[in-house]
DNA sequence: CGCACATTTGATATATGTCAATTTAGGTGG
DNA sequence: CCACCTAAATTGACATATATCAAATGTGCG
């Protein structure tokens, strides 16, 4: 059982990307032998900001949204976890916000004490943990920008560069570099959730991608797929 | 020389916060043999996006701003470094926002080759500077929040509440832990920082300080001095 | 095929931004 | 020590981007 865990590993989609790349043969054995998946659908709260979760995991696919609540029902999205992503927080034992479904999303799960143990021994772990954190942290402070300085054309753009180019990434890793090609993919989000993003509302994001839409911009087939025909020229639009 | 040095740090202002703190006496000899003091008067730029820093620093006195910049000139603070705090990032070379000295502002500073030889032979170090950027991407994301969903009222109030919170803990050590009282500080930032801040105009900071001044909730003492009547009040307001 | 829900579109309201004029504060030199 | 001078902050009148409220349309699922 613990050999089909390990063979599991191997062909991981997200082997290469996740942490669990910076690990040695053993070490991944150690990890495969504590870890276990686990599927939510979109819409499920996988933890909440008054619980201490007693796993970590590896988002394998799917999308997770990190949100946080005023008293008064406000949301907003302060974050979103892709595949290959981390989840979990080590060192603090509970998170201040809530982590939530936003597709159909697989985990691949890991006891929270073992991992721990793991840690103590392997220093590329924490390191890499570390490094985690740090782009979490650059990746936060572009949204502050963002919401603090941008017009809602301007955010609007910003959000399907971010996931185009997250698509580019994951997507066509052996594709040929070619020159300004189209990239093509899903909104994970629903306007609403777009909005909690962006700090704006359902109407204007709807307007405003009718927009970049009538301007050029974007391409839509059916309402979730999104066609980006210029990625320069779409970032230039966002950046002002 | 270096015993000078290391008398210094014993009694440096920030010792124990800061993350000397978790340090034993011979690294911190270590440390005070590779660290000197650095000045900077109010707006001078402490470092660039475009250039690799050769130092790493604690914040010893002052605040300074991290901002990012749009390229038609809208500005964003993207963070608040205040005395204690660790400037620069460990693990990658430049950072994406320049470091500019809100107040008069004096560094510890200490190479960085050197620091990463300590850094080698000392996890606790690596630990503390884990968990600092932990706190810091917390403090980002609720300032998402607060960017994204509050109304201006709200955010000054947020702000306000902050540097109040921030001034009792560092000010008030050996208070005792008296009911509500009032809090006093100097505010570190000018309206338009305050504005870049919290992704407002001068003019509507400065409408929503008369009027959290109306309204009872804080006092003015010249323009920089702020005294907040109850701190819970205002976090009230400042939570919608 | 039809239903329920998400999205788009339209009309209007409002919070915040913009532009312009005062007022105030705090440092400097007489 | 006082008066001036400059920069910061406040205040006012108006403009506008985005929110709100309401209806109509479209989409994808059962």
């Amino acid at each position: 059982m613990s050999h089909a865990q390990s063979f599991t590993c191997d062909k991981c989609p997200v082997r290469n990307r996740a942490l669990c790349g910076s690990l040695s043969a053993d070490e991944l054995k150690v990890l495969a032998k504590i870890s276990h998946r686990k599927h939510f659908d979109a819409g499920q709260i996988i933890l909440t900001d008054d619980e201490t979760p007693d796993y970590f995991a590896n988002v394998l696919s799917g999308v997770v949204k990190l949100t946080k609540m005023l008293p008064d029902g406000r949301e907003q999205i302060v974050g979103l976890q892709f595949s290959s992503d981390f989840l979990g927080r080590p060192l603090k034992s509970r998170a201040p916000y809530f982590a939530e479904a936003a597709t159909p999303v697989e985990l691949c799960c890991f006891s929270k004490a073992e991992f721990e143990k793991l840690l103590v021994v392997t220093p590329s772990i924490e390191r890499r943990l570390f490094e985690n954190t740090l782009s979490e942290l650059d990746a936060a402070r572009d949204w502050i920008l963002i919401l603090g300085q941008k017009t809602a054309q301007e955010k609007v753009a910003s959000f399907i560069h971010l996931l185009a180019r997250r698509a580019m990434q994951s997507g066509c890793e052996h594709a040929p570099p070619s020159g300004p090609r189209e990239v093509r993919f899903v909104l994970p989000l629903t306007r609403a959730e777009i909005g909690d993003f962006l700090g704006l509302t359902i109407e204007t994001v709807s307007r405003q991608m009718t927009r970049l839409k009538s301007q050029g911009f974007i391409k839509l087939d059916g309402l979730r797929t999104i066609i980006v025909a210029d990625m320069d020229r779409l970032q230039e639009l966002a950046e002002g």
